[in-house]
DNA sequence: ATACATCCCGTACCATGGTACGGAGTCAAG
DNA sequence: CTTGACTCCGTACCATGGTACGGGATGTAT
């Protein structure tokens, strides 16, 4: 027989079978023929499905990562280039923004720092200033 | 009147009235006492709703923030250390996934420059190869 | 004192991304 | 040729983090 099960696919792309199931309703993966009583699948499949992992990864939404399949076969390369510039600046912003939280958790732990005394300012660890607005 | 309204306290955490609502109903919030019908909030409440945001934006879950409120006003110096450094590492981990992505997508944008003919491979870009297991 | 904006509170609803269940069919090994 | 693992399919349920609604009370500016 060729191809692989169901099974076998969501494990190489480490994901659950009912999640490659949950996939195939919401359109990002087909379903295959069945020829007799269980599906198989190839190579092909195995690829998109690690492609909508790694997407989501990238902060894409199931339904973008909709889009971004129908538009791997079509000839809108403007449109494939604005979503990825686009989401490109928004993983440039968000990284800032978890540089910024691991400095934030840097300074706790050092300031929580076993063996001083009293309670551990978490709060104040992340406090930036406070604008005056009461 | 001392102190500023629900709406004022949103406006200036940059969240919308429900959410400190929502917040409240969670336990993130107290829901100050009111002198006559409207709740007033002080510099705390905001401070806290801020650090709350930022904790979110570090990646932590309501559920935890509840914890890290709690642990702020104990002196369980080494579980608010331990919280930091597990997350610490966990953002770290989320840095270099987005880094990566971020490769990805700027040769997707690269590749799909407007001018050359024919689609636009999406998925190829993402694609680190592919395991045989079929 | 009369608008008009806000607030209060409970309850309902929403989007996202799954996860679980259950009964029937199928497959591979011993 | 049975046993255990896996598949199929539909439907229901879940967690997270909100957002919306609606009627009545209250505050604020003119």
């Amino acid at each position: 027989m060729n191809g692989i099960s169901i099974g076998k696919l969501a494990k190489s792309a480490g994901v659950g079978v009912e999640t490659v199931r949950y996939y195939q309703r919401r359109g990002l993966l087909a379903v295959p023929l069945r020829n007799g009583g269980i599906r198989r699948y190839e190579a092909d499949d195995l690829r998109r499905l690690r492609f909508i992992r790694q997407a989501q990864s990238a902060g894409f939404t199931l339904d973008e990562i909709i889009e971004l399949l129908a538009l791997d076969a079509t000839d809108d390369r403007e449109r494939a280039r604005m979503l990825a510039l686009d989401r490109l600046s928004q993983i440039d912003k968000r990284i800032a923004e978890l540089q910024s939280a691991r400095g934030a958790l840097a300074k706790l732990a050092e300031t929580c720092t076993n063996g001083k005394a009293g309670p551990c300012p978490i709060i104040e660890a992340f406090d930036h200033g406070l604008l005056q607005v009461l």
